[in-house]
DNA sequence: AATAAATCATTGACTTTTTCAACTATCCAT
DNA sequence: ATGGATAGTTGAAAAAGTCAATGATTTATT
């Protein structure tokens, strides 16, 4: 009998493969920790009708910078027409609106209307709840050393 | 003249939104880094005729855990027919094989040749210096710190 | 001022990836 | 021995990603 250990937990058979070389890869264990995230982030936003993408367009046009469709682009790492197709849907829905840009009337600036600052506000409940379920794991120090390693690898000290 | 610190730096138009929210979330942080990873590594990884995917699965054969498809499945949050198209092709290339699992020949263990091996070694050469240049903001100790924090939020303290 | 070059958003075509339900073969429990 | 589960495979459909072309506008050049 090689199984002895499965008394309670079915939920990893990933322990097996855990010893293989690449669990020591950066980019294997942000694929893979993203990956179980975005599972429940999903899940959580569903609720609200929107997804990770819909989401993190809806909290830039949330905030206060006033952030052209391609500046979100840029900072969600999407090409610019699948930016396009984003706001067209939260536009239709009622959720932001496009104005445009006052010294570039070339760009458009997406802002959130009233409803859409309300649903943003009770999504981003719902997915810092999932976040929450997700780093479960790490204790909230932990939490706060690896976001802000992440934002230093994206940006450097400046973060 | 509200750009006056453009010297050296036209990399990052990403700065004026990081002042956003989203730039808290630890989803977000993850896709995004990843997103910037994968990019490097799947440059890396083409000279040897391999993306990110094909190399994980490879790095699996090549161990000695003797892994299932499914097992590659899940360990890599991927569809179990995602796997089979992946290992089709490795298989054609003749990098890996298959062999029927001793305890059940339901089960199918997928193993590297010797090319696969050779061709492994030098593609994780390449993959190494693509996560370095992807993590140059971090200094070793940051890295081990940070990588550390992902596998203890994946797989817990044993990790 | 006029022209040329560049940029932003958009569209549409195309490819790739993801998701899911069926199917066969095999294993496990009764 | 039968029934129910599981591993791999296939194929179809949906979603996501890539990319080139276009009109409107801005910036640079003459």
């Amino acid at each position: 009998m090689a199984t002895e250990a499965d008394e309670q937990l079915d939920i990893a058979p990933d322990e097996k493969l855990m010893a293989a070389t690449i669990s020591q890869d950066a980019g294997f264990l942000l694929a893979k920790l993203h990956a179980a995230g975005s599972v429940l982030n999903n899940r959580a936003l569903a609720t609200f009708g929107l997804k990770e993408r819909s989401y993190s367009v809806l909290a830039l046009a949330n905030s206060e910078l006033e952030p052209t469709q391609r500046e979100m682009a840029e900072f969600l790492s999407l090409d610019p027409s699948q930016i396009v197709a984003l706001i067209d849907e939260l536009e239709r829905r009622g959720l932001v609106i496009r104005a445009p840009g006052k010294q570039d009337r070339r760009a458009k600036i997406v802002s959130a209307t009233a409803e859409g600052a309300t649903i943003f506000r009770r999504a981003e409940t719902a997915a810092r709840e999932a976040e929450s379920a997700a780093l479960a794991g790490l204790n909230g120090t932990e939490i706060a050393a690896l976001k802000g390693l992440l934002r230093k690898a994206l940006w450097g000290p400046a973060a």
